[in-house]
DNA sequence: ACTACCCGCGAAACCGCTTTCACGAAGTCT
DNA sequence: AGACTTCGTGAAAGCGGTTTCGCGGGTAGT
């Protein structure tokens, strides 16, 4: 193997009759140089082929060209399309800066872990963190002044910049589409009611209820857990204490599926007896018969928010969560 | 903000009263320092908490302690739960060595792109890749004697190591499992034939055809692209041309499901009249009514053998590709 | 006892780029 | 015209490790 000789600085000074401090200069676009001898620097750049040593680089300036995204659980979460969606934007518009992604998938637990050091070792200029469980080790590293964007709205109120569906706004409009389709009495099957996400649809749903002058009734709110099990489980169970429910609203789109399946096995309609509405507009709604009428949040900008966030933070200005719209896709169930 | 000051080499020699070249011999295993000194260092580390800067480290050695995860593709790939969860895989083995993972999201397309420029500056210590369309940029890669594996079966006979499912063992399984179960009629609904894991799932069918001594009829062959659409597509097509056909084998999950609905749609019971064999076991394989027969494939294992494929290589031991076992999975539509 | 090795270890060069500092030339101000 | 800035630039000192080289002392061979 005979490594390709990568030309350097000195090699390139040389080429150009300047100084290698005048060659880092004009890489890095500093505007103090002659445009005479800035074009000999870059014609001697192209003409060699030179590449910068992004190592030599980042152990020079201090920063590394690389951000973290750092995925608080293990496997499973990565087997969520939806995650990957995500990273891929992020990815997208990191790399669109110059920016390379490099991947956590860990359990982050204490604040004191082997991701929580690699971070705070100044390896990376920043991190994006998806599916925060705990807000400490965040809380932690903002001390050290690291750049850092939540996926996700954070639990506690830290002045973190985070990126996040309008998932109040979705299940809102969710269960107003319901309540327009005529429907009475309105079940919410949520999800994980531990995530952040999951009380805002609950909100959103809840807002939407209120301003029918009337409460949810006991029993009408069941408490899931995003699964297709959770789903099917609490759509069994509403059939039992409230056989007139006319409308479920479910945090996400497995869980619609699943409710939608025991509805049927158990002799109801959809959408004749009961409307059913989701959350995600994910592959499954798609499949499921009837196919699902669904609140779609646009994955990939919500990525590419998370990116943009970062960039404007490493170039120092300051910014503002951003929540992505969310939009009503009709489909048959509801 | 005040970045925690980390302590160097120097800090530490003088603690331990060594040269800084000790020091990092101990760091680096080096088994030539005599045991007592290696102590002392040792202790004068754990004492100040060092952690070894990596990138001065990689400048010094060569050596960056990354891994470059490449998709040539875009988006799309990635939101495919599959690929997720083979990353997953990866990066876990990854990092139990010390490496991290870093993702690179984009059509390679020449091999003198960006991604193939980054490859061989020699910031990654290695590339393993998923999605390849084309053989070329690996094939160029490989004089630059980076360490490689790809994921998937080439499409030339490279020698480069690769990981795969055994995507002939699980389809000629499921089409075992279809004859077994009495079709005499059996379609084949294939994937993306540019791609080699479609190739192979034919191949595993039309050798479990051909042991039954016959030849598939014309059309029963029918190239889809792994999509909804394609299945449904294809069913329907099938049930004009080969009314009478019983059995249909696909190369994914997805596309059985939309077969499945085209199915019944069209008046068909499955598993009575017609059986349904997909390939995956997707999510998409369990929700869809009735639950799918299909071939399960480990993805995390796929992923950790392709992680543990490129630590072998990176310690310098010759290494021979991985194709990971399938498993008939036997539910309701076959 | 004398030369020949081997072993453990420190000094110092080096990896390739960034950044401070200071210097000379040119421009500005009284 | 002399003193004071400003501007463009190069020399050189890092950044924090790794690795080569060679030295001194102990062991071995004869």
């Amino acid at each position: 193997m005979v490594p390709a000789p990568r030309p350097t600085y000195s090699v390139i000074a040389k080429a150009a009759g300047v100084s290698e401090a005048t060659v880092s200069r004009v890489l890095n676009g500093d505007e103090s140089v002659h445009p005479d001898r800035a074009k000999r620097v870059q014609d001697a750049v192209d003409k060699l082929g030179y590449r910068k040593n992004r190592v030599a680089s980042a152990l020079a300036s201090g920063r590394s060209g690389l951000i973290a995204v750092v995925i608080d659980d293990d496997l499973s979460v990565f087997s969520d399309p939806f995650w990957g969606t995500v990273t891929s934007g992020v990815s997208r518009i990191l790399s669109e800066n110059g920016i390379h992604t490099v991947l956590m998938v860990s359990p982050v637990g204490s604040i004191d872990g082997g991701v929580a050091h690699y971070l705070k070792s100044g390896e990376v200029d920043g991190a994006i963190f998806f599916v925060l469980h705990s807000d400490a080790l965040v809380n932690n590293l903002k001390k050290s002044g690291l750049p850092m964007v939540i996926a996700g709205t954070p639990h506690s109120s830290l002045d973190i910049p985070f990126v996040d569906t309008d998932n109040f706004g979705g299940a809102y409009a969710g269960t107003k589409h319901l309540i327009n389709q005529g429907c009475k009495k309105i079940a919410c099957i949520t999800g994980d009611i531990g995530t952040t996400a999951a009380k805002q649809r609950l909100d959103g749903y809840l807002q939407a209820f209120r301003e029918t002058g009337g409460i949810p009734a006991k029993g009408l709110i069941c408490e899931g857990d995003y699964s297709l099990e959770s789903g099917m489980h609490h759509a069994r169970m509403l059939l039992e204490t409230h056989p007139d429910v006319d409308g479920i609203f479910a945090s996400n789109d497995l869980m619609a599926a699943g409710a939608v399946t025991v509805l049927q096995d158990l002799g109801r309609l959809v959408p004749e007896d009961v409307k059913v509405v989701g959350f995600d507009d994910a592959l499954i709604a798609q499949t499921t018969r009837p196919a699902l009428t669904t609140i779609r949040q646009d994955v990939v900008a919500l990525g590419e928010a998370a990116g943009s966030l970062m960039i404007a933070q490493l170039n120092g200005e300051d910014v503002k969560p951003i929540i992505t719209p969310t939009e009503l896709i009709i489909r048959a169930s509801a």
